[in-house]
DNA sequence: TAGGCCATCTGGTCCT
DNA sequence: AGGACCAGATGGCCTA
């Protein structure tokens, strides 16, 4: 139910005038950081400003003659910086998938599965830490003290309010493991 | 068909 | 003032 391997979106968005003229690509995506084409590409910037009835509020305009044209221009550049960053966070969400060990690889993670993911990934390598370090850490002499405090209160802060199993160091890869699996079957 | 997920638009607020 | 950030709204696509 997850991950779409999206066909080109049917159904072309309405396409009209008020497309900023010549900066995106027809998909409207950036050059750079768009998404895989091959996933099917939204196209819906193409759609702009104006009171349109799909994506984003209708606008409360200014009834016949629309916008003024300088304001017309301000919301489309200010759109494509929107679009700009988004497809950032979506590389960022891309680069975090990456790197967080998962057995659906089948599947892409959504957005919330990845976040979910990483915290309790970075919360299972902090336990595993804490747990081989026992306080000296290989060539982080003068730091490792520091570093084996650092954890060991986190490690405290997170028992203290949860009461949780976190509490233990092996808690965090108990709860990673079963999440992996949780997410595998879909649950 | 319903629900989940997503991209985009939009206006408000915060920040530089 | 202008850009970044945020959250609400909207509608498309996909899967169960």
């Amino acid at each position: 139910m997850k991950t779409k391997s999206r066909p080109p979106r049917r159904g072309a968005p309405p396409q009209d005038a008020e497309a900023a003229p010549g900066e995106r690509t027809p998909d409207g995506s950036s050059p750079d950081t768009g998404p895989d084409p091959s996933k099917g590409v939204r196209s819906r910037a193409v759609r702009a400003t104006g009171a349109r009835t799909e994506g984003g509020r209708r606008r409360s305009g200014p009834g016949p003659g629309g916008r003024r044209d300088s304001s017309v221009q301000r919301r489309l550049e200010s759109n494509e910086r929107e679009r700009q960053r988004m497809h950032k966070l979506n590389n960022a969400f891309q680069a975090l998938r990456e790197v967080i060990p998962h057995v659906r690889t089948d599947k892409k993670l959504s957005k919330i599965e990845t976040l979910t993911l990483a915290k309790n990934y970075i919360k299972s390598l902090t336990a595993t830490i804490l747990t081989m370090s026992s306080g000296r850490l290989p060539g982080l002499e003068g730091q490792g003290p520091k570093l084996y405090q650092h954890l060991q209160q986190q490690q405290q802060q997170v028992g203290a309010t949860l009461g949780a199993p976190e509490a233990q160091p092996q808690g965090h890869l108990q709860r990673y493991s079963t999440q992996i699996h949780s997410f595998r079957e879909g649950t």
